[in-house]
DNA sequence: TTGTAGGCGTTATCAT
DNA sequence: ATGATAACGCCTACAA
């Protein structure tokens, strides 16, 4: 590493102080033309830039927003990240990133550890927290905006999507088709998000005076290793539809049916949920409940800037509505 | 947000000097047990923990890592990055994540910004700065890992896909199922591993003797967009394989044949690149030249630490090689 | 074993 | 318009 130039260097090389200096690089009226003409010069040449860090310790700010987030490989995640970025940079913000594995004691040191960093905001993707722990934490590193998770708390907005609605269209849609034993495989956490879905399911079932069987409802443990277990359960007990809980794990389950001689959409349906790249690729092509990820992401990124800002108002609860978007997985039951 | 207790604090309320406090922050041995443990009682009490960022001034060490490339949500770096956060974690290092979208200006800036944050290294996954000036710029953040680019420099590592092994080898496997005319869709960019595929294509035809055709051979102009048009224009020059730069490509070559009624792979072979989650749940499932992604991460952060502890040997150059894994979507030509 | 003084590189405040 | 001085919160070196 390159010994850097301080301030100090230049303000000698320039023959001012150091004040002045400082004065030109945060562009203060009050200097002097000739002298700043003579500093930008000697800056420019010696291609100086100020230490962020030691900026920091008097500005308290660190321009620096956390990021934290189960799986970054999680293309639902990843997309989500890529929008938050660029929102992010378009205001000379910076994304420190953070990854959880869906631990809950690394969520919670890491929130410790954004503190310790002075992050300027973090963003929580999906957090496992309490509430308990959550409310205690948000005042550390707030501004904080949540996604899915919705939490009335001070310095928090949150952005959800409505699962509720998802798991809701997604039933309905397939009862429409003419299915009534339908088959859910839901997600691996106790997450919300999964309750609301499941709830979505069952008032569509109800909605169309069908029974609720609690055997057609399936949760997968830990992650998409089971689902080829779950679809052959669910295929015993005569489904002619499922929806899973995501596009990865309706990929799972369509490889199931493959390996069982089922063939979809003609022998039994699957949606799946979120909308990601290799929905439109898979055969067939998977009709799913899409979400606008990169979008969500430049939404929170945007919320957490007003919030940053102050001055703009910003919106405490920002709901998703995922869309139906039809293709080959699912066929009307004739 | 919160404000937050200084050193000074504790040290008032344990009524001993702040230097005391910073050495049991610091686990020094010359303290006597008693004021150890007094002190540690009101730092738990207080949920007291030290500003990194003062620390950092006088320690010259971040403890940040950061991480440069073009796009997150590409599953190929989503992948590696996965594998590096996890390593530098291990390490008690941390991501600060940089996203240039494949712009030069963007990849410069965000080399000066990690210089400006006083970053503890960097890694550089396939940078498309000129190498003049990456050799400017790395020594202001060195330690370096380069991720696809093989420049030796001081304070430089490199991990490299050994891509004209992969583009040989995807090409020699079609030849051995008995295609001739094989078409070959390289990637966007300028890049050396585009030009080190090409060569193993060109390579592989030349040992089985069989004649280099230019109109063969296209290039992606921005992204995968073209894919689609490139394929017809492939189709047209009857060939009866394609390998595609990555498995997104491969993709779009499949739905292409599809939409032009050819089927694959018995009308047409496709090969792709990457091994990503995506190519076991195409339709055919993708024959592709499989890279060990998570494992790279691993591999460009486990390098990294090793030179920033310095006091480890570390490969100035790791050469990762693609393994062919067929699927069905190559089929033999009878 | 503990405390004091000084400094890391910047900006803020108050003089001049 | 410019400079001197004091912070920001911590650690290192030396003194007691």
């Amino acid at each position: 590493m390159e010994k850097k130039l301080t301030i100090n260097d230049i303000a000698r090389m320039a023959g001012v102080s150091r004040q002045t200096i400082s004065r030109v690089l945060n562009n203060k009226p009050e200097v002097n033309e000739a002298t700043r003409k003579q500093v930008l010069r000697i800056i420019e040449k010696h291609e100086f830039q100020p230490s962020l860090q030691a900026r920091s310790m008097v500005t308290r700010k660190t321009n620096m927003i956390a990021v934290l987030l189960p799986d970054i490989s999680n293309s639902f995640f990843a997309e989500i990240v890529r929008g938050i970025e660029r929102t992010l940079r378009a205001n000379k913000l910076h994304v420190f990133l953070m990854t959880s594995e869906e631990e809950i004691a690394l969520e919670n040191s890491f929130i410790q550890l954004a503190q310790n960093y002075n992050v300027d905001g973090m963003i929580l993707c999906s957090p496992r927290l309490d509430e308990a722990n959550l409310r205690k934490l948000i005042p550390r590193v707030s501004p904080v905006v949540l996604l899915n998770r919705d939490l009335d708390a001070d310095g928090a907005a949150c952005v959800v999507v409505d699962s509720l609605y998802g798991g809701y269209t997604a039933t309905k849609y397939l009862i429409e088709k003419g299915h009534s034993k339908i088959g859910i495989i839901l997600g691996p956490s106790r997450a919300y998000s999964n309750i609301q879905r499941l709830d979505g399911y069952k008032k569509a079932l109800v909605e169309f005076g069908i029974p609720v069987e609690d055997d057609l409802i399936m949760h997968v443990e830990v992650d998409n290793k089971g689902v080829h277990k779950l679809t052959e359960q669910l295929v015993k007990k005569k489904v002619t539809a499922i929806t899973a809980y995501n596009d990865l794990a309706a990929a799972y389950v369509i490889q199931a049916c493959t390996d069982l001689n089922l063939k979809v959409p003609d022998d039994i349906s699957v949606i799946g949920f979120d909308g990601s790249v290799i929905s439109q690729f898979m055969n067939p092509a998977l009709t799913t409940m899409s979400l606008p990820l990169f979008e969500m992401g430049q939404t929170i990124a945007n919320t957490l800037v007003r919030m940053i800002k102050g001055d703009q108002p910003f919106e405490r609860l920002t709901t998703i509505y995922p869309i139906l978007k039809e293709r080959n997985s699912t066929k009307s039951l004739s």
